[in-house]
RNA sequence: GCGAGCGUAGCACAAUGGAUAGUGUAGUGGCCUCCGAAGCCAUUGAUCUGGGUUCGAUUCCCAGCGCUCGCACCA
């Protein structure tokens, strides 16, 4: 029989058939299958209790009526027990556990399967999005990390996927900057690092306002003469840009990402009068002290506080912006879904956006895509302040994923000093950026994360090294035995798991499906971390227990068979992270 | 003032309304003539307070307390 890839969401399936043939109100009737404590069964469905109890039923005489209806392939597959109060356990057998392992075979196969849930789909992610004339800082990094392990996780799940980095290349601060950049310009300090230059000449530009107001108004000039249109003025704006742009490359090379537009808010200026127009049209702006405003009638907060889209001045913000860049990916992208990561700062801008989104598309009868703003907490010191340097000023990204390489190659060489240096050096750049992209990762987005290189590079625990260390020992016995993952002679003289630790590895593997599928439907890549730390747990668990190098021949295919899929699965798995894996470390 | 997020062992975290609340670290005690000990095994220790909904609440609702953040023309 064919196995399925997700076989909790076929057993709900299989559970709701059952429902009707044994006569329930299939129509009420949700299995509620999910994962169960391995001591009691692979999966489990809680849904009779709720059921029984709503009708005055015994939940374990419905959970029995129920498991007589199911099909037969269900008691081939599984051992069925009724436990406690009516709840319905499924334990794997030992030769379904093999028989899924056989069919999820390759990274092909698992993205085959996995690929259905948005088939179809297109979805646009912002992320990262940096303003411009500015280095990165640490605060940049989760927006860039979360952000691209989130499209890779819709990828897998069938989706198109658009990533746009919306930089920050049209703000006030460009008349200060211009000003300076014409008269304060050092070339060789410009040459050494553009951006710390930019940062420089702005702080320059913003004093020299501060201190004479004829200089003030200068800048003030420049930034009228760059938005009417100045052709030096945009010139300058364009160069600026550009440096920026190629200056965070090295960094989003380091962290594995690639966009596919980098559309800013200046791509949208001049679709603003539509905003407008049509927002005014609609009647869902109004005029308040001067600007254009939209409140929100029944919104407890909204109601008073506005969404400024149009200063009193005639001026866009980034209201107006935003609220373009919505139309824009619905209509020209026909984006099905649309993705913000930014940290939780900005929630009510975008509660208030997504808000007067959803009135503006239903009045204009235009397609609305789900919007999603995907928010993340702050990166703390250990006191709970945000994270800066001893002198108070912001951390760089680059020098951040500098030193991050710099302890990881420290640590290699500790370990693994017979490696040679080139060799350490390239291991150093996969654990160093790995270790940062894991911990951001592992943690629930929702809350603010602990700054601490101790932790993230320590390698213990649930950190990327300890997961790299499982994959670098699987490839490691490979090339003991001289044998290559997959081989097609070993997955054949297979047999089915049975040590405990097989058992627990194979009952882990299978699980992956539920994984993938929780991280993406909830846009929160801490739950494919927190399955693939335990993965990498259980294989430990087994290569400390059973020994995989032993002389009969069927005992080492069956464990070869273990070790190739863990790699598998740990392999896709991390790459889904957007971490990079290692064969020797 | 209004609103949002967060509050789980000493510390850092997990738990899609389910069974005895899981893990790491720190502590204690074991395991390398044996595939990589960056490892494995065992063990001590926790849901902010008070109500409510539910067969069942860390989870949902209400009220408090604490921390962080946001609230008229920055993004």
């Amino acid at each position: 029989m064919p196995v399925t890839f997700n076989l909790g969401e076929a057993l709900d399936s299989l559970l709701k058939a059952a429902a009707t043939s044994a006569g329930l109100e299939a129509a009420a009737f949700v299995p509620d299958v999910r994962i169960a404590d391995p001591r009691h069964g692979d999966f489990q469905a809680n849904g009779v209790l709720g059921y029984a109890k709503a009708r005055r039923l015994n939940p374990r005489a419905v959970a029995e009526q129920l498991v007589a209806a199911l099909p037969a392939e269900v008691a081939a597959d599984y051992t069925v027990a009724i436990a406690g109060p009516g709840f319905i356990n499924f334990t794997l057998k030992p030769a379904t556990l093999l028989a899924w392992l056989r069919a999820h075979d390759s990274a092909a196969h698992l993205r085959a399967n996995a690929a259905t849930a948005r088939h179809g789909q297109t979805w646009v992610v912002d992320y990262s999005s940096p303003n411009t004339a500015k280095q990165m800082h640490v605060g940049h990094l989760r927006s860039a990390v979360i952000g691209e392990a989130i499209c890779r996780l819709l990828e897998f799940s069938g989706a198109k996927v658009i990533r746009d980095n919306h930089v920050g290349d049209w703000g006030t601060q460009f008349g200060k900057l211009i000003w300076a950049y014409r008269r304060h310009l050092d070339a060789a300090a410009f040459a050494a690092d553009p951006l710390e230059e930019f940062e420089r000449l702005y702080q320059v530009g913003n004093a020299a306002a501060d201190a004479d107001p004829a200089v003030l108004e200068q800048a003030r000039q420049e930034l009228v003469k760059l938005q009417a249109g100045d052709p030096e003025n945009l010139a300058v704006w364009k160069h600026i840009n550009a440096v920026s742009l190629a200056a965070f490359q090295p960094i989003y090379d380091r962290l594995g990402i690639r966009f596919d537009h980098t559309l800013g808010e200046s791509f949208y200026n001049d679709q603003v009068e539509r905003i407008y127009r049509e927002l005014a049209a609609t009647g869902l702006a109004q005029e308040s002290q001067g600007a254009l405003v939209v409140f929100h009638p029944e919104h407890p907060r909204f109601k008073t506080q506005p969404f400024i889209m149009r200063k009193a001045d005639g001026a866009s913000n980034y209201a107006t912006t935003d609220l373009a860049t919505a139309l824009y990916r619905a209509e020209y992208f026909h984006a099905d879904g649309i993705v913000v990561v930014t940290d939780f700062r900005q929630a009510d801008h975008f509660e208030q956006l997504y808000l007067t989104v959803r009135k503006w598309f239903a009045a204009r009868s235009y397609r609305l895509p789900e919007l999603h703003h995907v928010t993340f907490g702050a990166v703390t010191d250990a006191d709970g302040k945000a994270l800066r340097t001893r002198d108070g000023g912001t951390i760089k990204l680059k020098e951040l994923l500098a030193e991050a390489e710099a302890r990881a190659y420290a640590l290699v060489s500790e370990r693994s000093a017979e490696l040679p240096e080139a060799e350490r050096r390239a291991i150093a750049a996969v654990v160093g950026v790995g270790s940062v992209q894991y911990a951001d990762l592992a943690q629930n987005r929702s809350s603010d994360y602990v700054f601490a290189w101790d932790k993230m590079i320590s390698l213990e625990g649930n950190t990327a090294a300890y997961l790299l260390y499982a994959v670098a020992r699987i490839h490691s016995i490979f090339r003991k035995l001289d044998a290559v993952p997959g081989e097609a002679a070993t997955e054949a003289a297979g047999t089915p798991p049975e040590t405990p630790a097989e058992l627990a590895l194979a009952r882990k593997l299978v699980k992956f499906a539920d994984a993938l599928r929780l991280a993406t439907d909830t846009l929160r890549p801490h739950f494919l971390c927190l399955y693939l730390y335990e993965l990498a747990g259980d294989y430990s668990a087994f290569y400390a227990a059973d020994k995989v190098a032993v002389d009969d021949p069927a005992v080492r295919a069956r464990r070869l068979l273990l070790c190739a899929r863990t790699l598998l699965v740990m392999e896709t798995g991390l790459g889904l992270l957007g971490l990079r894996t290692l064969t020797r470390m």
